[in-house]
DNA sequence: CTTTTGCATGCGAAC
DNA sequence: TTCGCATGCAAAAGC
């Protein structure tokens, strides 16, 4: 039963569960939050129920007789706290004019109870009216309930409540989707489906008023059960119905399986007495929930608790069936049934191993398989759903006055569905009908080792590594040698990995999806990540690399999108939260979370949402696209990719340094958003994310890879561009101008030659052997002896990078800088007026165009421009 | 000799 | 302290 508990504490949606014991009034029975463990002892436990369970009642108010003990039931029907039960019609006079508890606000009333408290509030003895959809649900978990300590509580459920009084739908994730609005009829099955005789149920459903006529009532339905399953042909295993009343059909192996038909088992009847009941198969759950839904369908694998009550409330939260909505869905919409999510169970090694028995936890077993007294078992037939069917031999063993469940036989099974330790079984019932199916679901070491195995749906959908087809989707035909290499050193990871773990450490196990969400959202977050607005860094120096360090955390950014022009330029584009107008920005600029045109102030012809857009329609759909791709392409890319991606940041930059640096962001223009990140995010190919730490791994001085020749070239032409300064400067100092003063620590030279070498070790004896004192090296002074440089690149430095960069430096924009960047030499020395170069440095300098660096001259304009900021800074 | 079967044992979680 | 369950182990059965 659920209700909204009462405890100011919890006061969540909870599931109330009958315990015994405590000597309390109601019997000894009082009815717990599931949540916190309150204790509501005026919930009393309503024995009367009980008797009533599987037979007929007549409404108090109006003569209909209801039947209250079944999926079957003709009316749904009402507890009333005077005692009985009444048809839904008159349920409805009653709620018509119903008052709210006041102590419950409207909106905490999850959705699928509503109160009905009982019109006259000076009633000395207020209403508390349950309606169920399921009356079974309700029935068993409660009977009669009055009043807790004045407090007015109504505990109702599904749809007659929705349907007087509509709950909003963005309650059902309280509920995990197991209650909502649904058709009278869904919960109707065919009485000979059920299988139930209802005169004889009638006959044996008034009069009595003790517990053990309900065991007697219990015996006799145990009989009829009996009877249905004989007379069904069909070995179909009904799960859960089984348990209660009727619509399971067990194998027509003779084999007389129920403990409660024989009465043997002082197990079972101690099972009996201290769990009471057993829920009724609830239809309601899982299609209330998804019809409830549609188009907001949850892509979370939930752990669900089980619809039924008793393993809701007994279940350990690690066998709770995780599938999302979206798959349930799905797969109950295909074959116009729906889903019924039992509870799943990570494969043991001894689960997955040659001996083909599976343990079934107990609780599960007891709560879903039919109930056995002998220790040889039944044989039961659980199918995927695409009809493939496996009989497995579901039976006990003895252990410690305890009984230990199993499936035997299973290894068929699991090797069709590839399945290794560490996998996850998911156990689901189809209704109608109650057959069983089994899923699985991929653990995520295999995954990561076999390629991501992808289960289909029977429709094609994709679900990621959960599967309740039975995978026939992506299950080998056989076991090749291949496969049946890499399912053994699966499972001895697994294996490995579940020691190493230990089984405490279980519940803390991560499913592999989830892991992969998170990711992605980590992912997500990164890119968002920008320094506090009044975070300052503190450049912190580690092995010669500069850090920036914030003090204050990072904040979320809004999301903008980076593109490049035909001619290179780099452009970011954000859109006001106002006007929704995209405005185009400096590529180094970093918005906060809320930004409008009014904040685009480095723009005066736009930054006000009145200024047209900068773009045409076309450019806008084209410039959108652009992000969506990209977006697209990181959700959909697989972890493995991912994590290629993210150990490839060197190809990437030796892909960029040949292509162009803006190769790779015209490609992917959100990652243009490293600049200045606080935090460089995973995947990040920025000079300082690829190198290596403490310095293992680096390139060494004789490296002749892309990268490295890459920068010798570019440290070249560097050289050669500060050469010129200093003849400029050096003129100019010939001229009687005020000479420019080299910058100290200039972050340039500082990186290129104190720590500039992606060869730290050689480069020291570089260093020794030039004999440049250190405290010289870390100047800016421009290194007069190329040779001198030799060895000493910095893969750490990044020509393009402009994050610390000021955007509007001594009226050089980014732009222009960018621009600028992309001229080759000559003509950036004409148009700057600058003296051309020597014909040797000129020669030079062509030699590596013609090498084949497209960029070369554009990055090294950058840089040299660049430097004759920071040395006009100065 | 290998596989299957039934039970025992011990660890860890729950109570 | 009890219970559940993973797994070990020995006897039985099968090849």
């Amino acid at each position: 039963m659920e209700m909204i508990c009462m405890n100011e504490v919890c006061h969540t949606t909870t599931t109330l569960e009958w315990k015994k014991g405590w000597g309390l009034k109601s019997g000894g029975f009082a009815t717990l939050c599931y949540n916190c463990g309150t204790a509501y002892e005026d919930l009393v436990y309503c024995e009367t129920f009980h008797l009533q369970e599987s037979g007929w009642r007549e409404c108090k108010l109006c003569g209909k007789h209801i039947h209250c003990g079944c999926i079957a039931s003709k009316y749904l029907h009402e507890y009333l706290d005077f005692g009985g039960i009444c048809c839904i019609t008159c349920a409805k006079s009653l709620v018509t004019h119903s008052i709210r508890p006041s102590q419950i606000p409207n909106d905490d009333i999850p959705n699928g109870f509503r109160s009905l408290t009982a019109n006259n509030i000076e009633d000395p003895q207020p209403s508390y009216v349950a309606i169920s959809k399921n009356p079974s649900y309700v029935e068993n978990r409660m009977g009669g309930i009055s009043l807790d300590k004045g407090k007015r509580v109504l505990l109702c459920k599904t749809m007659d409540a929705i349907e007087l009084s509509p709950c909003p739908q963005r309650q059902r994730s309280n509920t995990n989707g197991f209650i909502g609005k649904t058709k009278r009829d869904e919960i109707k099955l065919p009485i000979g489906e059920v299988g139930l005789d209802f005169p004889n149920l009638i006959h044996h459903s008034v009069g009595s008023s003790t517990f053990s006529k309900l065991e007697n009532s219990r015996q006799t339905l145990g009989a009829n059960d009996m009877y249905a399953s004989l007379a069904q042909p069909s070995l179909d295993f009904a799960l859960g119905t089984s348990l209660d009343t009727s619509n399971s059909v067990f194998p027509s192996s003779g084999v007389a399986v129920d403990g409660r038909e024989q009465n043997k088992s002082p197990h079972f009847q101690q099972d009996q007495r201290t769990r009471p009941i057993l829920p009724k198969p609830s239809k309601s759950g899982l299609a209330i929930g998804l019809e409830a839904n549609k188009g907001m369908v949850s892509q979370i694998p939930v752990a669900r608790p089980p619809a039924e009550g008793r393993s809701r409330t007994q279940l350990l939260p690690r066998y709770w069936p995780r599938i999302t909505d979206q798959e349930l869905q799905q797969i109950s919409g295909d074959l116009n049934s729906t889903i019924v999510p039992l509870f799943e169970k990570v494969l043991s090694a001894s689960d997955a191993g040659r001996i083909g028995r599976l343990v079934l936890p107990k609780a599960c077993a007891e709560a879903y398989f039919p109930p056995i007294s002998q220790s040889e078992g039944i044989p039961i037939r659980i199918q995927d759903i695409k009809g493939k069917e496996w009989t497995f031999q579901f039976r006990f063993w003895p252990n410690n006055n305890s009984r230990m469940y199993v499936l035997e036989g299973v290894t068929p099974c699991i090797q069709n569905m590839n399945l290794q330790a560490g996998d996850t079984v998911i156990f689901s019932r189809i209704d109608p009908g109650g057959k069983l199916v089994m899923g699985f679901r991929k653990a995520s070491n295999s995954v990561d080792m076999q390629d991501s195995q992808t289960s289909t749906l029977p429709n094609g959908a994709p679900t990621g590594e959960t599967s309740l087809s039975g995978a026939k989707d992506t299950m080998p035909s056989n076991g090749g040698g291949t496969n049946e290499d890499s399912s053994q050193w699966s499972m001895l990871m697994a294996e490995k990995k579940t020691r190493k773990i230990g089984s405490k450490s279980k519940r803390l196990l991560m499913h592999s999806k989830d892991t992969v969400k998170l990711r992605l959202t980590w992912d997500d977050a990164q890119e968002l990540l920008r320094p506090s607005p009044s975070a300052k860094p503190t450049i912190v120096m580690v092995e010669g690399h500069e850090f920036e360090e914030y003090n204050e955390p990072p904040v979320f950014g809004k999301r903008t999108i980076f593109t490049a022009r035909a001619s290179g330029e780099r452009e970011q584009w954000a859109q006001c939260d106002s006007c929704c107008k995209w405005r185009r920005l400096p590529v180094d600029f970093l918005l906060p979370p809320k930004w409008t045109c009014s904040d685009n102030i480095g723009d005066s012809s736009r930054c006000s949402c009145s200024a047209p857009d900068e773009m045409n329609p076309k450019e806008l759909e084209s410039l959108l696209r652009v992000g969506k791709d990209f977006k697209k392409r990181r959700i959909t890319e697989s972890p493995k990719v991912a994590q290629e991606r993210e150990l490839s940041g060197l190809d990437a930059l030796a892909t960029a340094a040949v292509l162009g640096a803006d190769a790779g962001d015209s490609g992917n223009p959100s990652e243009g958003a490293t600049t200045k990140h606080p935090r460089h995010r995973p995947g990040c190919t920025c000079i300082v994310c690829i190198q290596p730490p403490s310095g293992k791994g680096r390139h060494k001085a004789t490296c002749i890879c892309n990268v490295c020749l890459t920068v010798r070239r570019r440290f070249k032409t560097l050289k050669l561009r500060r050469k010129k300064l200093q003849a400029e400067r050096e003129a100019e100092i010939a001229k009687g101008k005020q000479p420019v003063p080299p910058k100290e620590g200039s972050k340039m030279d500082g990186g290129m030659s104190a720590n500039a070498s992606p060869h730290p070790n050689s480069s020291e004896d570089e260093r020794s052997k030039n004999k440049v004192p250190k405290d010289k090296r870390s100047t800016n002074k421009v290194p007069t002896d190329l040779e001198s440089s030799k060895g000493q690149l910095d893969l750490n430095f990044h020509p393009n990078r402009d994050d610390d960069l000021p955007v509007e430096i001594a009226g050089l924009s980014m732009t222009s800088l960018v621009r600028a960047a992309c001229l080759p030499l000559d003509v950036y020395l004409r148009e700057s007026g600058l003296p051309k170069l020597g014909p040797c440095l000129l020669s030079q300098a062509a030699s590596e165009s013609d090498g084949g660096l497209v960029n070369e001259g554009c990055v090294t304009s950058l840089v040299g421009k660049l430097n004759e900021n920071e040395v006009d800074e100065r």
